[in-house]
DNA sequence: AATTAATTTAGAAATATTCTAAAATGTTTT
DNA sequence: AAAACATTTTAGAATATTTCTAAATTAATT
C-alpha cells in the first residue's frame, strides 16, 4: 500500500523531535523530508503546501521551520540579505552559492578542509563553521 | 591644521572609485574610512551621520554603501537573515560571528586554510570564499 | 466529557531594502 | 559666468521578509 510509508516517515521525525504530530506538521514534514535533500524558503514551502492542497498559514510554516531547525531536523542557511534557506541536509557540509540565480548546492563536509583558524575567544565555543563558495558566471 | 587630512583621505577614495565627491559621499567616506576597520549596517551608519550632523537620507546611505561595495571600497557580509553588514576591511579575510550579540570579528585570510574543495562547476568561477565561524556562549 | 496545554491562524506590526520621480547639485560647454 | 547637461539626492511610497498578538482550534490527559 503506497502512501502510508511517507506518513510513517514524517511521524517518526516528529516523535524523534518531541513535537505533536499535527495535520500541518505532518504535511510539512512530508513535503520537506520525503524527497531528495533540498534548500527551500518559507514562501516556497508554503506555495508547495497550497499546491498540494494542504491548508496551512504562512505563520505556521515559519513556526514549523524554526521548530524543526531547533530540533535539528533542518539547518538554516543565510547567504543573501533578506532571504533564508532551510536545508534538509543536516549533516556537516558546505555550499556553492550561484550569485546569478540564487541556487545553493551542497559540498560534502569531508571534501573541504578548514584548517589553522584561531581558537574561539574565551567564553565561547564554535557552534558551526560555514564555508560558502560564491560563484559568478564565467566571463566571456 | 587638523581636520583637512581626513577630507583628503576620503576624497582620494572617491576619486580612486570614480565617484563624484559630493557632500554626502565625502561625509560617509569619512565616517567609514577615517577610523579602524569595522562592520556596520546601513541604519547604524545613517544614525552616525545624523549624530555627526551630516544631513543625508537613508536611501542615500543605501545607495552609497552599494556604490562603495561595487567599487571595491567595501565588502558586504551576510550572516543573519534580514541584516546586512558592510565591511571596511576589503582584504581577503574571514569572520567570527557571535550569535549571542551579532558581533563580527575579522580573521586574517592567511590564518585560515580552505583546501580540497571541488572545482567550480562549468561556466562559473569562484567569486569569493567566505568562512564564517559561528560562536555561541560557552555552556556552564 | 471535561480539563488543560499546545498549536494554528488572520491580521497587524516590525524591519529591511528598493523604487520612483521630482528637486538639487555638480560638471562641462559655450 | 550662464546655459546645458548629467548625476545625485531625496521623501515617500512600495515591496519583501519575518515576527508578533491574541483569539480560535485542536490535541492530550484526566
Ligand atoms: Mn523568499
Ligand atoms: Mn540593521
Ligand atoms: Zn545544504
Ligand atoms: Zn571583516
Amino acid at each position: 500500500m503506497t502512501g502510508t510509508r511517507p506518513f510513517k516517515h514524517a511521524l517518526d521525525r516528529l516523535q524523534q523531535a518531541g513535537l505533536r504530530p499535527t495535520r500541518q506538521r505532518l504535511a510539512l514534514a512530508r513535503l520537506l523530508f520525503d524527497k531528495v535533500d533540498r534548500h527551500i524558503t518559507a514562501e516556497q514551502l508554503h506555495a508547495e503546501a497550497v499546491d498540494a492542497e494542504v491548508q496551512v498559514s504562512l505563520a505556521t510554516v515559519y513556526n514549523t521551520l524554526h521548530q524543526f531547525t531547533d530540533a535539528g531536523l533542518l539547518r538554516e542557511v543565510v547567504v543573501e540579505a533578506g532571504r533564508s534557506y532551510f536545508d534538509t541536509n543536516t549533516s556537516d557540509h558546505h555550499h556553492f552559492f550561484f550569485e546569478g540565480n540564487g541556487n545553493l548546492q551542497d559540498i560534502p563536509g569531508e571534501s573541504v578542509t578548514v584548517a589553522h583558524f584561531p581558537a574561539a575567544p574565551a567564553g565561547t565555543r564554535v557552534a558551526r563553521v560555514d564555508v560558502i563558495i560564491r560563484l559568478a558566471p564565467e566571463e566571456a
